[in-house]
RNA sequence: CGGGAUGUGGCGCAGCUUGGUUAGCGCGCUAGACUGGGGGUCUAGAGGUCGCCGGUUCAAAUCCGGCCAUCCCGACCA
């Protein structure tokens, strides 16, 4: 590439609507732009690094014995009617019509497609197991979309499927897909972590997600350094620390006037806000159902939703207080909340000394016992892991810490092959229903995590495994001719060898084209200046370290040669 | 959907409170000259429906109303 040819529309300054240096640094360095809140146009860098980052991809799928296909993004309503989920993804699917007025969404993952040309085309144990996948755009309208890549509405996703024909081939397709993963992830320059995971509208039991530690993650990961626990929040579980014990005292009703967060009454009363029960009322498929957690403690719904067992459910609403008059918001406590299910968290399983909302104005509770005072119908995890917590395993600290999600892989089972009647014949003729397993990995959010992991204040420092271009050549002063020369020349070099370089042929400053070359990040740097005119030597600079070596044209080639013969070895090597 | 903020040449911003005649600055862009190892200097230029619609006014970038867009926080989502 010469660089006075190529579409790379660098910024001096920062976009303001970019706050992440993912974000930020992809817009400034010309590999990004926005066209619309979540929808971005890929520059011509910015395209090869997502065929970088694909070719990793495919290289391992197809490893795995997964094959290449294309699916469509614009699928019939038909389809996810038949698996329920036309009317549960809601507002987040896009939705359109075409002339006769036959609805289509847009797909937003596409497990129903998949199953569908399944069902049709496979009816033998024979031809199984069966793992298919693409690479192709997905469409989520997003009630907020943000961080550039991180969260859009149109993005570039890898998804996988697998096919097979009991429990335990599906078990051996999802640990060869999960392995395949860490080898991709790792190719791509980044630290990983698998973790846990909840399954939401995908459905399935067993999942986990593969997560890249990043300040501006969206997900929050508990993880046990002393042994190998690690979860999304959303589901992870903790040993209770010791419940506090009543002492038999007698159950008092204290005046608190306008005193209704957990805060304020604990201070009033002189409590920990462990000691005060936190009594969340939802509202469950119309009934209303108290949650009580200890007061230092949120709520966690995604268990919630697992022990209500139903996903229709939310926090009572100002219309919801109005309905239900008997329930005083601030002051609602389970004592004599006869007619109300109660769900509590585990740590509040025969506890005492607490206190608690007394179902009347400006009143509450102290020296509430748990069975004693009041009962509890359920008793469960639902309230969130944090740092500190024991660990359920070994009962070692907890560390919560942020993480971008690249990937998930989930063990589907019979979900979507009974739903749409995806069937195999087995030996003895029996038509069977298919196990499933599915496999995303999102590959623009992934360039934007890769990005988040290998950057300065100066630009991105892309791994070169995935960097748009092997060498950035820069030869100062270009309207010197021996220097241009020494520069055209290591370009053809280089593209005799068939490598990836971006000859920096622009009449610019030197000062301009440090910076820019910065910017883009371009692992290794030639550097053709004042070395060269005293004694035709060249300057070899890592972009990673600064570290800078001179030397002459030959042995830089071959440097560059060692390193992307490194590159090849790790690219054939295990992972993790 | 709730809360907050912003919208002025390609980019980043000032001007708006207190309306006034040619709407400014930096960067970028064009032409030329010099310079050439960290966004260099000078000269001369081009480029703007001040987000959109409506209202108030002799007069609106500026005041008022509505709408749209974008970003942040939350809710939501995996």
């Amino acid at each position: 590439m010469r660089q006075s040819r190529t579409f790379i529309p660098t910024l001096r300054e920062s976009p303001a609507d970019a706050e992440i240096a993912s974000h930020r640094l992809l817009v400034r360095a010309g590999f990004l732009r926005k066209v619309a809140s979540g929808i971005y146009e890929f520059l011509p860098l910015g395209t090869r690094v997502v065929h970088k980052i694909s070719r990793i991809i495919r290289e391992e799928m197809n490893a795995a014995g997964a094959q290449e296909i294309m699916l469509p993004i614009m699928q019939p309503r038909e389809l996810w009617e038949e698996s329920g989920r036309w009317s549960k993804y809601g507002p987040e699917m896009m939705r359109l019509k075409d002339r006769a007025g036959r609805e289509f969404g847009l797909g937003p993952t596409h497990e129903e497609v998949i199953t569908d040309l399944v069902r049709k085309n496979v009816s033998s144990y024979r031809e199984l197991p069966l793992n298919l996948y693409q690479i192709g755009s997905k469409f989520r309208d997003e009630v907020r979309p943000r961080f550039g890549l991180l969260r859009a509405r149109e993005f570039l996703m890898k998804d996988a499927y697998s096919f097979d024909r009991d429990e335990e081939g599906m078990r051996l397709s999802y640990q060869t897909m999960y392995d395949a993963y860490g080898r991709i992830f790792t190719r791509c320059g980044c630290t990983w972590r698998a973790v846990e995971a909840a399954t939401g509208l995908i459905g399935g039991d067993v999942s986990h997600e593969f997560m890249v530690p990043a300040e501006v993650g969206e997900d929050q990961v508990a993880l046990c350094d002393a042994c190998s626990y690690a979860a999304n929040v959303e589901l992870a579980t903790y040993r209770r620390h010791e419940t506090p014990r009543g002492e038999g005292k007698a159950l008092e009703k204290v005046f608190t006037p306008d005193r209704r967060t957990i805060e304020e009454v604990g201070e009033f009363l002189g409590l920990e806000p462990s000691r005060l029960v936190k009594c969340l009322m939802y509202l469950v498929e119309g009934r209303p159902v108290a949650v009580l957690v200890p007061g230092d403690r949120e709520a966690n719904e995604v268990k919630l939703a697992r022990v209500l067992e139903t996903d229709e459910f939310r926090l009572f609403n100002e219309a919801d207080w109005r309905d239900h008059p008997q329930l005083l918001q601030g002051f609602v406590g389970p004592v004599g909340l006869d007619s109300v299910e109660i769900i509590a968290d585990e740590y509040l399983r025969g506890a005492g000394g607490l206190a608690c909302g007394a179902n009347q104005a400006d009143y509450h509770l102290v020296n509430v016992e748990e069975g004693r005072d009041f009962r509890v119908h359920r008793f469960a995890d639902v309230t969130s892991a944090r740092t500190g917590d024991a660990c359920p395993r070994c009962g070692e600290t907890l560390r919560v810490e942020a993480g971008i999600e690249v990937g998930q892989v989930f063990q589907l089972g019979l979900k979507y092959s009974e739903a749409m009647r995806c069937y195999y014949h087995d030996e003895e003729g029996v038509a069977r229903p298919m196990y499933m397993g599915c496999y995303g990995i999102g590959v623009t959010r992934l360039m934007a995590a890769v990005v988040e992991q290998h950057h300065d204040d100066r630009g991105i420092i892309w791994p070169p495994s995935v960097a748009p271009a092997i060498l950035h050549i820069l030869a100062l002063d270009y309207q010197r001719e021996e220097r241009r020369r020494a520069a055209e020349d290591l370009y053809r070099a280089c593209m005799e060898r068939g490598w990836e370089v971006l000859l920096d042929d622009r009449e610019e400053s030197a000062g301009v084209k440090f910076a820019d070359a910065d910017l883009l990040g371009i692992p290794f740097r030639a550097v053709i200046g004042k070395g060269y005119d005293e004694d035709g030597s060249l300057e070899l600079q890592e972009r990673a370290t600064s570290r800078r070596f001179r030397m002459d044209r030959e042995t830089l080639l071959a440097h560059l040669q060692d390193t992307l013969d490194t590159l090849e070895v790790t690219a054939g090597g295990g992972g993790g």
